[in-house]
This record gives C-alpha cells, structure tokens and sequence, in this order.
DNA sequence: TGACAATTTAGACCATCAGTCTATTTTATA
DNA sequence: TATAAAATAGACTGATGGTCTAAATTGTCA
C-alpha cells in the first residue's frame, strides 16, 4: 500500500544495477557455477574472487539460488543474441524438421564458441536443486517447445498418441545424454564420424517424435 | 604387507557386522536418502535417528557417499531377489524384444511394490554426486547391459551404427525420463490410459534401437 | 584371575557452508 | 548543512560433513 520505491527487492535492485558492477558479481559467479555445477559451487568463494562483503551481495540477491537463476538468465541471453531465431512457420513436415535441424546447428555452433556457456547449461541436470532455481526460466523455454510440438503436430509432423509433457521429457532427456556424450568424447572422435553421429542424432530425435506411419 | 586383520577398511567392518546391527544404521539412511535425495539427506540426522554415535558410524563407513552406496547396494540385493531373473538367450529379434518386455514388466511390478526402493532408484538422478557415490555399482550394471546389447545386436534386433556407450546413455535417458513421468503422473491416469502408455512406452525404447530397416 | 593389547565407541572439535543482523558509511534530498 | 534513505561491512548463527583423541569394551594368553 505504501509508496513502494520500486527497487525493494533484491532482484529489482540487480537489475538496477550499473552493468560494470553487475558484471563484477556475476563474472565470477558464472565461473564458479560452471565448473563446480550449482551444489558444488561456493556462495563465499564467488564472494571472495568478486572482492564483494556478504551485506553487499545479499543487498542483490536473495539467495545463492536466486544468483544462480541471475547468472543463467544472462548467459541465456548471450546465447539467444548468438541464435537469432529466424521465423519459424513451416507448412509441412519436411519444412518442419529442416527448420528444427537448422535451429540445432546453429545452437551446436554458438554453443562450441562459448566452453563456459555449455559447462553452464550442463550444470542445469547436475542436481535437482538447480533445477528448481532455474524453474521460472524453464518453464517459459517449455511454454516455447509445447508450442512448437503444437505447431508440428498440426501439420503432422509430430505424432500424437503420446501426451506432449512425456514426450517433451524425453526428447529432452534424449538430446541432454546426446549433449553430454558429445561433451565428452567429442575429442576422441574422427571429424567425418562426428558429423555423421551429430546427423544421426538428429534423426533420433525425430525418430522418436515422428507418427508412427511415415510421414503424412 | 604387514598381516592384514582383514578388517581394516569400513566396508569391510560393515561387511562383517552383525545384520542386527547393520539394519539399526542402514534402514534409517534409506528412510531418509530416499525422501531427501543424496545431497539433501543429512548424516547428522541418520545418525541422531540411528541412535550411533560419530565414531561408532564413521567406523564402519568411510564418508556419506559411503553410505549411501551401501544402503543403495543393500536395496539392489533385495529389487533383484524379487525379479529372480530368468535364463535370457533370444535366439531372434523378436525373441530378444518378448525377454526386454518380460523384464520390464517384472521390473515395474518390484517397483510398485516397494515405494521406498522406487524412490531411492530415483534418488540416483538427483545429482552428480549421487551418481558419482555409485559409480561402481553402476558401472557393474552398464557391463551386464553392454552384454544384452551385444547379445541384441548379434542377431539383428539392436542396430550397429551408433557406438554403443551413447545408445546406452540414450536408452537410460528416456528410460529415466519415462520412469520419471510415470511416478508423477500414474495417479491422475486412467488405468486403461496407464497400460496403453506403458506399453508405448516400451515400444519407444525399440524404436530407438532397432535397426533402421524393419527386423532382419 | 589378572595383565596387556586390540577393537570399538563417545563426543568434543574443525572448517566450511548458506544465510542473518546490526552498526556504520555513503549518497541523495531539501 | 541537516536529515533521511540507500548501501555496505563483517561479526555472527546454526547447520553441514568429517576428524581426532581419550576412554570404554572386548579378546587373548599366562
């Protein structure tokens, strides 16, 4: 009821913030979260690398959860700025998956120019925890795919004998054990099986999210 | 070098200590690894529960990831007394399939009948750390699995052109994701809906690792 | 039975963790 | 220049998992 200064919380006064000094928090932050993942890294460590007092950051944010979801909605918005998702609006199923495998190439590459930006993303599956602090922003990521599954099953590209929260889980846990084994073994492979393997997942994917029938 | 008590690591003193007295501090542990996860467990309070002391616990186990592998080990005994697997040798593809959905039909059943080791299975995926604390049983299980796809593969149910370690982290993903969905979504399921999608579900997995061109 | 050694136990103690609170300084306002 | 508001420093809290030592218990052999 009161006059509400309109930067009473911590997340409003972050956002008030001048970028310089943003940065200073959250550059080390962002190290920290992606090589320790969210449960390993340490509040009082970020805070020492930053030269930043306790009463300082708990000023910004509220938690180490709430910096966490900072920290990745920035790197969100890097990596977004990278994409730049073209329009999107395919009027059958061939459209439909061309456009789909051209938005995962374009994600592999920014994704590849940015080690820190990946480590991040992979940090999200590292423990339940991080994902409950990331729970707004991915639930607005999973409002995105359900409209593009809705999309694709419009025009049949996208089967609908299954309900579209479990197939959303899977693909998802599918493209997250393709991501991480890439991760991994991405250095011991030949380049041509590489590129081989990066198509075969593709069609994994769209194996598992095609109607049974073929197409149409 | 020296003569070895052969009691001279936890593990082995927990290994030899009287199954009474083994239960009093394993049966609080899985109560609360499996309603708070590896990472949101707390030892302090196992062993408040436990009635052990510090030294008494930390005698007979080497940290907390120590005993959550013991008390996962313990629970793996008891799901595999229940499936009492049978001789497996499929001699064709359709074989193989009929064994894969005996099993996971034998499996569920285990499952649902035991909402303590459903939920300390899935405890396993809360965090990194969880996983990390089984590697070794895990890595057992990933042996004998590698065996069954080596098995499906030789007689043309399971396909060639992926590298078997990443259509095993595939399988295990949507498996995982599968088991997931079912967990929190069985009870607003029709039970006709809940058979379908199982089955379904099942059907998915083949899918995945069957060969492109229909069997054979 | 008594002496000595090995095993086992109790719990004080430690560093570190995320998070709170208050006293103080800095900045804006008027 | 005086007063109020915003921002900051850092001591402090109650947890955590884990260590360490001194004591109690048990086993062994004379």
């Amino acid at each position: 009821m009161a006059k509400e200064k309109s930067k009473d919380t911590p997340q409003l006064r972050l956002k008030a913030l001048a970028p310089e000094k943003k940065a200073q928090l959250l550059d080390p932050a962002e190290k920290e979260f992606a090589s320790k993942g969210f449960i390993g890294a340490s509040f009082n460590n970020i805070l020492r690398k930053a030269g930043m007092s306790k009463g300082q950051a708990y000023y910004y944010v509220e938690n180490k959860a709430d910096l966490y979801s900072a920290v990745c909605e920035r790197a969100f918005h890097r990596l977004f700025k990278k994409i730049e998702t073209s329009e999107f609006s395919p009027q059958t199923p061939e459209e439909f998956w061309r456009d789909i495998q051209n938005f995962c190439e374009r994600l592999i590459v920014a994704l590849n120019g940015d080690e820190t930006l990946s480590a991040l993303g992979r940090s999200v599956y590292d423990s339940k925890q991080a994902e409950e602090a990331l729970s707004e922003p991915l639930s607005r990521l999973q409002i995105q795919f359900n409209q593009w599954v809705e999309l694709g099953q419009l025009i049949g590209a996208i089967r609908k004998d299954i309900p579209s929260d479990l197939l959303q889980a899977i693909l998802f846990g599918v493209f997250k054990e393709i991501d991480r084994w890439f991760a991994t073994n991405l250095s011991k492979l030949e380049n041509s099986e590489a590129i081989r393997l990066n198509a075969l997942s593709l069609e994994l994917l769209r194996t598992l999210a095609e109607p049974k029938q073929a197409s149409n």
